[in-house]
Formats: structure tokens, sequence, C-alpha cells
DNA sequence: GTCTATATTACGATAGAC
DNA sequence: GTCTATCGTAATATAGAC
């Protein structure tokens, strides 16, 4: 639920350490993704990931080759959760609205329940070296061009109205994305509030909601009173 | 244009460097932001900016007091332009469709052609000092607060349809907002050709597109072709 | 698996000559 | 306005004991 990886589940037995400890390295990536977000990659060095896990900077050799590879493994909670989690979705049950809806609700919620790491994924990418680089940028590729297929398909069944379904992918992970810049706890809306809400503003972006639309132009409004 | 700052346009006469060479500066503040933007605030040093502008390190501290100084510079020729520039187009003319489509189509534009500015504006806020980062996020919430009054004077003139101004105004930035995060020259689409269809797009999310709908469920479409 | 100790390099910033 | 020279500090990473 947090951003920890899944743990192998194997190694209960006695024995103690063979698959290197998976567990303890989450741990140590959890407090390196919270350095990360507060101060930036640069701006952390491994000294203060040390003092804050609670052991020497020496320590952290054994359990990672470099720095690179604590912010590597920060950046895959996120890509690797969109691709594993996410994209399955809009292969599911459900019209298209219903699965578009799922699909922005899960993602928003994700942002919320791992926002060091979707800090990291968000702005460190450049710290990574061009080929650590490319492996992370197939995932998103896939996420936005699994989201565009789709696009286009509820398009030409006609739930949606996209002219250039490939745009219309950019323009909702451009909005889904966007609470990852300004959305924090205790805040006028709860994540699940914001997620169900951008689910219904994704829905018009796309043309899928009859009912969100103003009258032409000039003419007085039939909708609710304005909230507000 | 590009990302210099206004020039204060006196002292075209002799004497020369009377206002601290305001022209000099902006060079280097767009030397700084470029590789602010390559390799990230603490990714780079003052000796690699003074060797990309030909002049040495030591030098840099005649023009700027700090390396955060650089930095708040960088950012600023985002903000100001922001509430300078694009504010006042939704108090100008128009009806308030014409007005968001003109301030889409300036925000955009803007991201295109300050491209490294933009690209440090949304990254390294953190590495301001709080006091310095206050007064950037003062422009940045008068952008945002101005333009969710503009979307509830729409929608109250019924020709938008929002029923959480405040919320749309987010989402709105949100989308208009991406583009910092992918686009580059000599990609699918010219930036005015980008800014353009995102003004259609952001009309749709804020309800004000009524031609951008499709039918009701179950339906075949009417509309054109379905673009590849 | 964690420690102490350290090698090496780079950092931001300053002093003072020209 | 730019230079050379340098101060003091902190960076990543390694060696080797326990």
């Amino acid at each position: 639920m947090t951003q920890a990886q899944a743990t192998p589940a194997r190694a209960t037995r006695a024995q103690a350490s063979r698959p290197r400890n998976a567990a303890r390295r989450a741990e140590l990536v959890a407090v390196a993704s919270r350095l990360f977000r507060e101060r930036g990659y640069h701006g952390v060095g491994m000294r203060a990931i040390a003092e804050a896990a609670d052991i020497q900077a020496a320590s952290l050799y054994h359990h990672f080759a470099s720095k690179e590879e604590l912010l590597l493994e920060s950046i895959y909670v996120v890509d690797r959760d969109l691709v594993v989690d996410q994209l399955p979705i809009l292969e599911g049950e459900g019209t298209y609205r219903e699965r578009l809806e799922r699909l922005v609700r899960g993602h928003v919620g994700h942002i919320g329940a791992n926002r060091d790491a979707w800090w990291v994924a968000g702005r460190e990418l450049r710290a990574l070296s061009p080929g650590k680089l490319d492996e992370v940028q197939v995932y998103r590729r896939r996420y936005q061009h699994g989201l565009g297929d789709f696009l286009a398909a509820g398009t030409a069944a006609g739930e949606f109205a996209c002219e250039d379904p490939r745009l219309s992918a950019l323009a909702v992970l451009d909005m889904i994305n966007g609470p990852n810049e300004w959305w924090e706890p205790g805040g006028r809306l709860a994540i699940d509030e914001l997620a169900t809400r951008y689910a219904a503003l994704a829905l018009r972006l796309v043309g899928g909601d009859p009912e969100g639309t103003a009258p032409g132009p000039g003419q007085a409004r039939k909708r609710r009173s304005s909230a507000r």
C-alpha cells in the first residue's frame, strides 16, 4: 500500500538473508525517497540518507551499489505500478466511460498513497544515467500509448469524441498527473474525493460526458446553481 | 520573447555601467537556466556556469550575490510574465470562451518560447530559501485564483459549466502546464498548433464546447471520422 | 551487516591584483 | 569586470576490522 516493493514471500524459513534482504532494501528506499522529495536528489548526500536510516554512510553500500540505484528503485515504485496495476483496467470489464473513470481514480489515488515516490519520479528522471533512463521511459510510453489506443477505441465505439486520441491521451495524463505537484493531505479535498472529481473532468475532456456542457453562446444556463 | 528581462532602457547614455548592467545579468541568467534545466540546480556548480559563460567562477559573484540569486531570476522569468502578460487577458475583450482560448494559447506558447526557464520554475522551487519561495508562490496563487474567479464568472454567465470553479482552475492549469514536461521542438506538433488544440480541449474541460461531446451511451457517433 | 577511517574530488564563496 | 589563488566544507566511494 505504501511504496514498499512486493516482498518475495519465500525465505520465511530460517537461514535469514539469501535474497539480499529485499525488505531492508525497501525500507532504505523509502527513507531515500522522502529525502529526495524534500531536498532533491543532488541536494541529499549519502551521509544524510544514512543518518535518517540510523546507520553509517558506508553501510548503505552493502545494500546498494550506488546512490543512483537508490534513485532508480524510488522511481520504479511508480512506473511499475502504473503498467502492472493501472493499465490492465483499460482491458477489463465495463463501458469505455466506466473504465476511464476507474483508471483516473486509481491513478490519482496512487499519487496520494505514494507521494514521495511520485515526486521523485516526476522530477529527478534526468539524474539517471542514459541507460537507466531508457528503461524507465519504456514503462512510461507503454502507459501513454495504452491510454491513446483506448481513447481511439472508445471514440470508434461512440462513447468518446476525440479528434486526436494520441493528443487527448497526453492531455488527460497532464491533467491527472497534476495533483502530484500540489495535492497534500489535510487540504480542501481528500484524495478519494479529488480522484472522483478528476475522473468526471477527464470524462469531459474526452467528450464522454453528455451532461457537462453549457448551452450555446449568450443563453442563460439551465444547470444547477453555481456552487461557491 | 526569449527569457531576457525587460531592459530598463535608460542609460543608453555614456557612463557605461550605472544600473549594474542588466543586459549582462540576463545573459548570465539564460546560461544558468540552460544548465539548471539540463542537470538540475544542485547538479550544476558555479564553475560549470562560469565555464559555459566563458568567464571565471569568481566573476559571477560580481553580478550575483549567490547561486540562489541566479535561480530566483530564472524562475521569475516565468512567474512574472504569467501575472503581468497573461492574467490581464481574462479582464480583456471578448466572450468568456474567447478569453479562455486566448489565455491557454498564450500560456502554452510561453512554455515553448521559454523552455529552460519553465523547466527550472517547475522543478527547482524547493531549492529556494523559504523567504524567496514565498515571493514566488504569491505570483502563482494570483494566477490560479484569477483563473478560478474567471471560470466562476463564466459559469454564472452561462458560457461554462463548472460545478467547482476552483477545482476546474487547477485541472486546467494542470493540463496546460503539462507540455512543459514533454513538448520539444521538432516533435509531431509545432508549439502554435499544440497551443490551439489545447485551447480547444480546455474549453471542453470547463464545459464550454457544446459540440465536443459524444451522444448518449450505446449509440453510434454522428461526428467526423475517427482520425487515425 | 555495520562500523571507523580515509582517499579523492568538487563544492560555494572570498581576497585582492589588475 | 574579470582574473588567479585559496579557504573551508562536503560530496561519493572504498578498505578493512569486527
